[in-house]
DNA sequence: GCGGACTGCTTACCT
DNA sequence: ACAGGTAAGCAGTCCGCG
């Protein structure tokens, strides 16, 4: 067995392409695939001469071959084109473009190495049984040797993270004034690295050249402060340790943009080689590479895991920091060291807190990637793409890889990525989306919520919508108004596009598979005896995950303008027909079961049974779902019993379930750009109200905090409102707050804000617009600002409760009355 | 000249 | 940077008003 975690090719001589990882016995090995060639198609008239296209230079082969079309329709008739080269394809692409009869070029933009691994069927992360390959060594590793044929043969599975060896490193730099990741003058202070086995030994290191040697423990695990003479020493004995520890996967927290490059840069300055990271050792140490103002960063022969792409992608959180990640996944405090602080401490030798604080940066991103990185895996095995492109794709750019796979195994042409104008063309038209039913606004008793799992995946399926589907030639032409009952049509209701009956779509057949094999997964789960296997319980359930999160991106991949298979009239037909089955349970609800929906969006309904206590209202719910489900290819499922729940506007609401938890949604509660004082007071007011059923407890808290925020005994980050730029502050048509307050940060540090940047800010008192007055927290103190107490009274606490208090039927006057009097009378005694 | 009504821009949420 | 639907704040303008 070969676990593998990287791939790329040979550069000299045949493109061989490589896979490298870790055998059982321990050992690292690579296994390298003879033969394989980058090719590509080409689309051309009748009558054209393919020894047109032979004789171009880099030309290895030209054959004729049938593919089906991705819209459907006749197969078509290709060129595929071997070339010699990955690198000659570029050139060729243009060459084959330009000749006379050439229609059009497909599938030339697939790097060398996707390629390789979706067309050998090779998942880039996966454990490879090797064992009937023929020995050998490459670049001093031991090899296994295959060609094409062989490779399709293999048998290959996703395997356990902890199978490998993993590290993770972070750098302390001194930031120097004028320190650029590029200029890299702010020298590395210090180093943490941190690792685990398959054996068992987990272990952290601190690397600098300043103090003295000691070891500590940080949360259990022991930890090795090593003192070098110089940074370079200090560097060099880095690259030893990690070469003695010989990581598979390397984790970092942002090691993308800066850990990888900024060692990359310091190294070259310092003149050292980087190249002991790589595996084999000579290889390209670090590999940096920039495409669309995003940067990437690869060590030959090991995984690059940058989990911040992955806190991004799978987590909800405010800011996105490391300690925010560490906080949600592992529930553990970790301080925060600011930058100013960091540098204060090395110079004054104060190294014990910075080296603690350095050993803690390693030890938890590696505790954060053991914990999340499963899924990681599980997502590059289903697309084949490497595991560090797998971290840095979106799921739609997931999604669509997945789909290339299959396309590949089943014959069908990929198509194009869009042209620009393409692109443009096809987001000028929207298209209408789901439903969302009026709320009955205020408070309600014993409420259930019932929603249909998965409804989208399922009404592709159901439905055959796919782009090869639509509007085929083979069956009839059925209009909306001929069709009686739409759950068992292939003519969407509403916008009446017509899907083929006869054959099954290439997009259903994904998902479906998708679906079918996450069922096998959670069968696993159930039968699995979770209390004696907890590790293999946790694999099954991300691994079911990662198949739901890619059958649940497809609808809006089709409804994504760079798709490769965008199709607006398959995306509209999936919400018309969620719009007609939600719809139609609604209705049979209401007529046949006496269910009251006081609430609905998209797949869920909220409803109760009048004058009903909440068993009864379950019952009966059931019964509702016993035939709809009977009735329906979608299912409708229980979702939450609700003793209490208060719906204010639609996509806001709280309610309080029956097993005595608050539920919160859309309110300020959930939003960072709402200061925390106003959201923690909602939250209070809420759980008076849902909780606790008295109102008049809710307007005690209420005045509690006015009270206190008047006296101004509030913490500046109480008052911070928390919010993201989203492009270039020069390009905003209206500057708002937070692109003012990132403004003025950003002069006072001297740089210029990027898109993605996210600010926190203050309304401070002052002449002028908000704007005018909102100023990023680490500035309020700096500049002498005060914050305006009248604003978080009137536009933060006071609109964030009276939405709340409103819907339960109390008016402003009642909200606001009594402080009002209470203040008056302090006034007077105070 | 002022303030409320209205519009457009913007963000972050829901499913 | 997978979709559309939605609320809501702020900036800026319009409009009525002896």
């Amino acid at each position: 067995m070969l676990r593998t975690v990287w791939v790329d090719y040979a550069r000299k001589g045949e493109p061989d392409v490589i896979l490298v990882g870790r055998r059982e016995d321990g050992n690292p090995a690579a296994l390298v695939v003879k033969g394989f060639r980058p090719y590509f198609y080409a689309e051309v008239e009748d009558g054209f001469d393919p020894s047109e296209v032979e004789r171009l230079s880099g030309v290895v082969e030209v054959e004729e071959v049938l593919l089906e079309h991705p819209y459907g329709g006749d197969r078509v008739e290709l060129l595929r084109i071997v070339a010699t080269y990955p690198k000659v394809v570029p050139k060729l692409r243009e060459q084959v473009k330009k000749l006379d009869g050439v229609k059009e070029v497909y599938e030339a933009d697939i790097p060398f190495v996707r390629r390789a691994a979706v067309d050998l069927n090779l998942p880039p992360a996966s454990e490879v049984d090797v064992s009937d390959l023929d020995t050998g060594s490459w670049s001093g590793l031991p090899a296994y040797f295959a060609d094409v044929e062989d490779a399709r043969e293999l048998d290959h599975r996703p395997y356990p993270i902890e199978d490998l060896v993993v590290a993770s490193f972070d750098l302390e730099v001194l930031a120097e004034p004028g320190t650029t990741i590029k200029g890299a003058s702010g020298p590395i202070i210090a180093i943490s690295f941190a690792y685990s086995t398959p054996d068992g030994e987990r272990r952290n290191y601190v690397i600098t050249w300043k103090g003295e040697d000691e070891s500590f423990e940080v949360d259990g695990v022991e930890t090795e402060v090593i003192v070098c003479r110089s940074e370079a020493a200090a560097l060099r004995r880095f690259f030893d340790e990690f070469r003695r520890v010989d990581p598979d996967v390397v984790f970092t927290y942002n090691g993308d943009e800066f850990d990888l490059p900024y060692l990359q840069h310091r190294a070259g300055k310092l003149g050292i080689d980087v190249s002991p990271l790589a595996r084999p050792a000579g290889k390209r140490g670090i590999i940096l590479k920039h495409g669309g103002g995003r940067y990437a960063s690869d060590i030959f022969g090991r995984a690059h895991v940058d989990l911040y792409h992955t806190a991004r992608k799978n987590l909800k959180l405010e800011r996105f920091t490391l300690e925010e990640a560490v906080k949600d996944v592992l529930g553990v405090e970790k301080e925060e060291m600011e930058l100013a602080d960091i540098n204060e401490a090395w110079k004054r030798g104060n190294l014990d807190e910075l080296m603690r604080y350095s050993a803690e940066d390693a030890h938890y991103t590696l505790e954060l990637g053991l914990e999340l990185a499963q899924v990681e895996l599980e997502l590059s095995y289903l697309t084949r793409l490497p595991l560090p492109d797998a971290t840095r794709f979106s799921f739609g750019q997931l999604a669509e890889w997945r789909a290339i796979y299959k396309a590949r195994q089943e014959d069908i042409l990929v198509p194009n990525k869009p042209t620009r104008d393409e692109y443009k063309r096809r987001r000028r038209k929207a298209y209408k989306g789901a439903i969302v039913f009026e709320p009955e606004i205020g408070l309600h008793e014993n409420v259930v919520c019932v929603d249909f799992a998965s409804l989208y995946p399922n009404v592709m399926v159901a439905h055959n919508i796919s782009p090869d589907t639509f509007d085929c030639d083979c069956c009839p032409r059925v209009t909306v108004e001929e069709v009686d009952d739409p759950t068992d049509a292939t003519v969407a209701p509403d916008v009446g596009h017509k899907f083929c009956k006869r054959r099954k779509g290439f997009f259903p057949r994904l998902v479906e598979g998708l679906i079918e094999r996450r069922r096998e997964l959670k069968r696993r789960l159930r039968k699995l005896d979770t209390e004696s296997h907890p590790h293999e319980a946790k694999i099954l359930d991300v691994r079911q995950q990662a198949y739901k999160v890619l059958a649940n991106s497809y609808y809006g991949y089709m409804g994504w303008a760079n798709a490769r298979w965008f199709c607006r009239e398959c995306a509209e037909s999936v919400t018309a027909w969620g719009r007609y089955y939600i719809s139609e349970v609604r209705r049979i609800a209401e007529e046949k079961y006496g269910l009251k929906v006081v609430y609905g969006d998209t797949d869920s309904l909220f409803v109760k049974l009048p004058d009903a206590d909440l068993e009864e209202t379950i019952e009966r719910v059931k019964e509702f779902l016993k035939e709809v489900n009977g009735r329906l290819p979608v299912e409708l499922e229980l979702e939450d019993a609700y003793k209490r729940i208060l719906f204010v506007t639609k996509k806001k609401y709280a309610g309080y379930t029956e097993d005595g938890k608050i539920v919160t949604k859309g309110l300020e509660v959930v939003r960072r750009d709402w200061a925390p004082i106003a959201r923690e007071t909602q939250r209070r007011v809420l759980k008076r109200i849902l909780a606790d059923n008295d109102p008049e407890a809710a307007l005690k808290e209420i005045h509690e905090v006015l009270e206190r925020l008047k006296s101004g005994d509030v913490d500046i980050d109480e008052l911070a409102v928390t919010s993201q730029l989203t492009k270039k502050p020069s390009e905003y048509v209206q500057k708002g707050p937070h692109v003012r307050a990132a403004l003025r940060l950003a002069r006072h540090l001297g740089v210029e804000p990027e898109p993605g940047t996210i600010v926190r800010y203050v309304i401070v008192r002052g002449p002028g617009s908000v704007s005018d007055k909102a100023y990023p927290v680490e500035l309020v103190r700096e500049e002498g600002k005060e914050p305006d107490v009248d604003y978080y009274i009137e536009h933060q606490i006071l609109p964030a409760v009276e939405r709340i208090m409103r819907a339960i039927g109390y008016s402003r006057g009642q909200i606001v009355g009594e402080t009002a009097s209470q203040k008056t009378l302090d006034q007077f005694f105070g």
